[in-house]
RNA sequence: CGGAGCGUAGCUCAGCCUGGCUAGAGCACUUGCUUUGGGAGCAAGACGUCGCAGGUUCGAAUCCUGUCGCUCCGACCA
């Protein structure tokens, strides 16, 4: 590609509206331009480094024995109704209407159609197993689009779902998925890494996010650098020793405490109660019904596991009117010892299984209660894990100390098992004729956000350093004189030529500009091989090569396209270090 | 949806508080000359519905009201 045939629209500052490095970059070195608030167009360069990460996808895909296909981004609202998702996933639905007023959703997913695909293709275990993927455009009403196209309302997604006649089946198949995930984003030239995440109301143990290390991503991450563990910090636990019980049996005794509505006021003078004595409650709605979350006092509600606790599809915070006329006493002194009524579900988070002497509110204003055993004074309906785990906890596993970190999710694997499948009647017959639902997975891959994650881990303060394997163009041709006919452009045209021929992506800046315009230009957009061509080093026979971020070599012209090549092979081996096994 | 901020040339921004002549600068763009190994210099030129609508006023980019859009924080995130 000649570099005037194209449009690389650099700029010297950035947009005023790109906060992060990354979104910055894609703008300044001209990958894309906002249409609207998390709508993007991708111009030459940006759509020749995501057709890179979507054709690595593909390879890694294919070999992995999942199939491509394509389903349409108009959905058809009825599917969505037998799923139950037409109101589960409201809020991030782009309805439309055709002329005849029927309605249709934007496909932000696409498990209902995949599913119904099966429904009606698949019938056998013969057929089984299968795994579908696609690549396409997604839509979500994505409440606030966020840092370019790191959360947009239209992106790509990668999203594939398998079918598998047994349990035993879908695990192999999740499996595969989490293989050949390390491999794509490893030949992406990313350092990303599995956590374990949350999997919400389907429950099970086998959903992994992958995750790529950055202080602006928005997701947290709880790991163990002593046996590996991580966690999305929304499923993260620790091996934390119970609460002490201070205290023998004393009755529970009411105090007053005039002005005390935090668990901080409440450790200070005259009460002097420690966090870690005191029982903080929660009222929360829970599909309409108020629920009451108990928790010691220095620790955090993990909302998300609350919610994987509960059969609810929403939960939220009770509003202050609501508490009142639940327990008829505001935030601040609020209890489960007394005047909780019956129908009020008590979830308590299992570090305080056993604790006594324990202070908590007495749901009367301005009144606490001293000397509470959970065992004897709570009706607790509920014991599971809600805590928020902190930086320096144990690990669940080996108990080194866990370290916290943020990071952006790239991808997702995760075990559906048969609820799609159940409610879509996805049924095949096996081996003994008995109808039986197929075991689904589903995995997916941002792809536009994988793009800039690869910028948000690649960049310095001249631009992008891409991954030679997904860089728009591998190698920058820069002749410092285009005049037509002249000795550096005939180089230069010869060179190209060659390198074109023999597969090299290559882009020939014949820009009539100053030196110092291109080599800015080539830095910021980040090519990984820059060859010069000047007067200069030709008169010695001398073409210059320059890795991004490297040193300068020169070699002799008219062996520039071997040194190229071989400086290719190189580089594509060190991005790709995990090898496939194959035959 | 709650809080904060911002909308002036393709980009970055000044001007607004305290209303006043023809609305400015740098970069980018066009033409010419010079320059030519890290975002050149000089000269000339083109580029604006000051987001939009209404109001106050002799007069509005500037003050007021409404509205739309954008950004950030929070809530939310199958």
């Amino acid at each position: 590609m000649k570099w005037t045939n194209t449009l690389v629209p650099t700029l010297r500052e950035a947009p005023a509206d790109a906060e992060i490095v990354s979104h910055k970059l894609l703008l300044r070195a001209g990958l894309i331009r906002k249409l609207a608030g998390g709508v993007y167009t991708f111009l030459p360069m940006g759509l020749r480094v995501l057709r890179k990460v979507e054709e690595i996808i593909r390879e890694e895909l294919d070999d992995a024995g999942a199939v491509e296909v394509l389903m349409p981004a108009l959905q058809p609202r009825e599917l969505w109704e037998q799923s139950g998702r037409a109101e589960t996933a409201r809020d991030v639905l782009f309805r439309v209407k055709d002329g005849a007023s029927r309605e249709w959703f934007l496909s932000p997913t696409a498990e209902e159609v995949i599913t119904s695909i099966a429904a009606n293709e698949i019938n056998s275990y013969r057929q089984l197993p299968k795994n579908f993927y696609q690549i396409s455009t997604k839509f979500r009403d994505e409440i606030r689009p966020r840092f370019g196209l790191m959360r947009a309302k239209e992106f790509i997604m990668k999203d594939a779902y398998s079918f598998d006649a047994s349990d035993e089946g879908a695990m192999a198949s999740y499996h595969k998925m989490y293989d050949a995930y390390q491999r794509i984003f490893a030949r992406c030239g990313l350092k990303s890494f599995p956590v374990e995440a949350d999997t919400g109301v389907i429950g099970g143990n086998y959903s992994h996010e992958f995750m790529v290390p950055a202080e602006t991503g928005e997701n947290e991450v709880a790991f163990c650098e002593g046996c590996g563990y991580a966690a999305n910090l929304e499923k993260a636990t620790s091996n934390l020793p119970a609460t002490a019980s201070d205290e023998t049996g004393a009755e529970v005794e009411e105090f007053a405490t005039p002005g005390v509505v935090t668990i901080e006021a409440l450790t200070k003078a005259p009460h002097q109660i420690r966090a870690n004595r005191q029982i903080k409650t929660l009222v929360y709605i829970a599909d309409s019904k108020p629920v009451l979350i108990l928790i010691r006092g220095d620790d955090q509600l993990n909302e998300t596991k609350f919610l994987a606790r509960t059969n609810a599809t929403a939960v939220r915070p009770a509003t202050s009117e609501e508490i009142f006329s639940l327990l008829g006493a505001r935030a601040g002194s609020l209890g489960a010892v007394r005047s909780v009524p019956p129908h009020v579900a008590i979830h308590a988070d299992l570090r305080l299984k056993g604790a006594r002497g324990m202070v908590t509110g007495a749901n009367k204003d301005g009144f606490h209660l001293r000397h509470v055993s959970m065992e004897r004074d709570v009706h607790v309906g509920h014991w599971n894990d809600l805590r928020t785990v902190r930086a320096g906890e144990p690990c669940p596993k080996c108990g080194h100390s866990l370290k916290l970190r943020r990071a952006i999710e790239v991808g997702h694997v995760f075990k559906l098992g048969t609820k799609y499948s159940e409610k879509l009647n996805a049924q095949f017959l096996d081996e003994t004729g008995n109808r039986k639902p197929a075991v689904m997975g589903c995995y997916g891959i941002g792809v536009t956000r994988t793009l800039q994650a690869i910028i948000e881990q690649g960049n310095d303060a001249d631009g992008i350093i891409w991954p030679v394997t997904v860089a728009p163009y591998q190698v920058c041709l820069t002749p410092l004189n285009v005049t037509p006919g002249g000795e550096v452009m005939q180089w230069a045209t010869r060179i190209y030529e060659e390198l074109r021929s023999s597969g090299v992506d290559v882009i020939l800046d014949d820009r009539d500009e100053r030196p110092g315009v291109k080599f800015k230009d080539a830095d910021l957009v980040g090519f990984p091989l820059r060859v010069a061509l000047g007067e200069k080093g030709l008169a010695k026979g001398d073409v210059e090569l320059k890795p991004r971020g490297g040193a300068v070599q020169f070699v002799k012209a008219a062996e520039a396209v071997e040194s190229i090549k071989a400086w290719l092979k190189k580089a594509v081996e060190a991005t790709s270090p995990i090898h496939r096994g194959k035959e």
